[in-house]
DNA sequence: TTACTTAGTGTAGAAAATACACACTATATT
DNA sequence: AATATAGTGTGTATTTTCTACACTAAGTAA
């Protein structure tokens, strides 16, 4: 296809904030680089977009590449563009966040390519991010703060099966406080997407919780509609 | 500045959804093309974005140079780019809206470079527009319905001295519903970022209404925290 | 059997949201 | 001067939602 627009040296790139929670800590995905700039420096994973996808396609792959995850709700949030915030040229960073349940079945596969390692680390203890990439986390989290006061994210976080409690903890985590017990479950169960399970959580040593799934039509239907906590 | 990273032909755009309001109807301001692709038909103002230039700082370059405006709130919301979107070559563009005062005092520039004429069309019967610019703007009505809700943004679509009704007009046509004038003056007054004036409205056939301007102040420190309609 | 740990539940009071109707006032018209 | 008109401005009762708060039930481990 001829290009007979104008054209500009920028790069375009979509960088990733995974969310992920193991059961007690939240968690983000890092990598630690192995190439200038900012070699040994942890940073977001991302990726160059390609010429030929969409930027939703575009971040699914990215996700796809870095974990090997797939079908994850995952959300562009904001883009970051300052001249200067690339040292090499310029580069217009997409943002997308996608919050992730860890432990547990599958393991993500490692990424290689550009990286050293590539840890979930938890946020309450984050080193120092490459390039812009704490402002770019903080953002996101100020994102998914908001959001999950007004929408059922929050079991993405989760197993397919899980407790109340286990659901008020990520609540807690997000929202960085203490949420009543029983003002919580009324209103989760209010809103109507959660089915009780028959079954009960099993390998702990007290009183096990009985299991919840959520409900996938319900949620449909109530996502895009406001719920406030 | 030498570049290292990979090159791809992209470019990278800002379009601007600018809601205006003449203390009616609720407007866009929309340009007809000059030029193909799309000659002829309506679009959504928009530039390149320049070299050297921080994303917001080109959106309010770009806002200017369409209508004069400075100083006027506006916010990034969405990044398009599917590969189709622009009939020739690789366009990402990221969307802003702003929302302005219309009539009164200062007219808006004209707008000649790319466009035969400028216009604010009310947004109760836009035409087909370009590109994927319908897309654009549904997005962008969304985002300000959701924001008006939580955000003391109104405001910025009225004159410095507004009534009552006037600004509760303007919530009923984002909103797209009717609201109970009691409520509404209860709820707002109750924010605290509207100062009563001694004037009142005038050159009105009936009782003339009291006139309001927004207190900056309290506006600032209310701005962040959630407001809800 | 007892001690321990977490699950699970209800209610009363406060605050916020909603529904609702009429008198007032400035102007224009006759 | 009287009247019609059109929008301003106000209060209360009802319902709903939010908040604060503490004990019993169930299962496990010793």
């Amino acid at each position: 296809m001829e290009q007979i627009l104008p054209h500009l040296d920028s790069v375009f790139s979509i960088d990733c904030v995974l969310f992920g929670f193991d059961g007690k800590e939240l968690k983000i995905l890092l990598i630690e680089r192995n190439e200038e700039p900012f070699k040994d420096w942890w940073a977001l994973p991302g990726n160059i977009v390609g010429a030929d996808e969409s930027l939703d396609q575009s971040a699914a792959r990215i996700l796809y590449e870095l974990t090997g995850l797939r079908g994850i709700y995952m959300e562009q949030y904001y883009a970051f563009g300052d001249p200067g915030r690339h040292p090499q040229g310029r580069v217009i960073t997409l943002a997308y966040y996608a919050l992730i349940r860890l432990g547990g079945d599958k393991d993500l596969r490692p990424i290689s390519t550009y990286a050293k390692q590539a840890n979930w680390l938890p946020i309450t203890a984050l080193p120092k991010l490459a390039f812009d990439h704490q402002k770019i986390y903080d953002k996101g989290l100020e994102k998914i703060k908001r959001r999950i006061k007004h929408q059922p994210i929050a079991f993405e976080l989760l197993p397919e099966k899980f407790t109340l409690t286990q659901l008020q903890h990520v609540y807690e985590l997000v929202l960085g406080k203490k949420l009543d017990k029983r003002n919580f479950r009324k209103k989760i169960v209010s809103f109507g997407v959660l089915k009780e399970l028959d079954e009960k959580q099993k390998g702990v040593s007290y009183r096990a919780a009985t299991l919840y799934r959520f409900d996938k039509r319900k949620y449909a239907k109530l996502f895009g509609k406001e719920i406030s906590f």
